[in-house]
DNA sequence: TGTTGCGTCTGTAGTCGCTACAGGCTGTAC
DNA sequence: GTACAGCCTGTAGCGACTACAGACGCAACA
């Protein structure tokens, strides 16, 4: 018996943000459980469906992974006390993050000394084409 | 009649620290242009396609996109006097990566807050977690 | 009672930039 | 001759979606 308060995939949607096409993706991979259908055949979610959703557009946005994503459903929904494996997830990620930053801080001052070389684009010979390479 | 210093596809791969398949497959999508092939089949290549490959490289490096690294090719190709088309390609590119770095320390800010908050993992009801969201 | 128009369904294919096979031929060294 | 590395084509997989096509459901309004 599906509980009054159900709502369809659309609202489910609205409530979290995330796309629709995103939500059904991510039950097929087995993210989201399966919710119970209406007699048409159509999602029926409730309240706890916001929460979880909720979670994963959380996790998703601080740039954890889909499978670390599910690592870390599974933690919240075991209550454990201690949140050491979590924490071991968000320290590895984290590291993760900070190398990305590293390398686009570098492209970032590399790709910034170059617009700048090219000035107005009067220079003959072009310094930005110049630096990828001589071609021929 | 290709010339006596042709080479085939490994020694491409080590001169420009491209892999094979990543070679293959720029020429498949008409990135890079068919080389000469030997009487059995094998590409055979010369010092011009290790200058271009490099560009591709280097221009990957900066995290240019392939579209993007197609239209430098051809700009350089071109050896037009003038770089305001390099320049724009270059411009937009940093801007993108400039947004993907404010998104990535804002990533890592909140990341380092939460396993900090994390403590040393006694903390009974884990606040990384919470931070994602409770669920039910 | 239509019918309009949106919402939802499944299933498949496309995106980006590779990477990894499988299964076969070639070229060289011993 | 035979072992073994290198090369060939073609296809499928990765992550995380996104975008259809084509069919059905449902509510509202004339």
């Amino acid at each position: 018996m599906p509980a009054k308060d159900a709502f369809a995939i659309g609202a489910l949607s609205a409530e979290t943000g995330v796309n629709i096409e995103t939500i059904r993706y991510y039950e097929r991979i087995g993210l989201l459980r399966k919710p119970a259908r209406s007699a048409a055949g159509y999602r029926l979610y409730q309240a706890g469906d916001v929460a979880r959703l909720c979670f994963v557009r959380r996790a998703r946005d601080l740039g954890f992974s889909l499978e670390d994503v599910r690592r870390l459903l599974a933690l919240a929904d075991r209550k454990s006390r201690s949140c050491e494996a979590a924490k071991e997830i968000a320290e590895a990620h984290l590291e993760a993050v900070r190398a990305k930053l590293a390398d686009l801080r570098q492209m970032e001052r590399v790709l910034a000394a170059t617009v700048k070389a090219c000035g107005s684009g009067t220079v003959p010979d072009c310094p930005l084409l110049g630096a990828l390479g001589r071609l021929a």
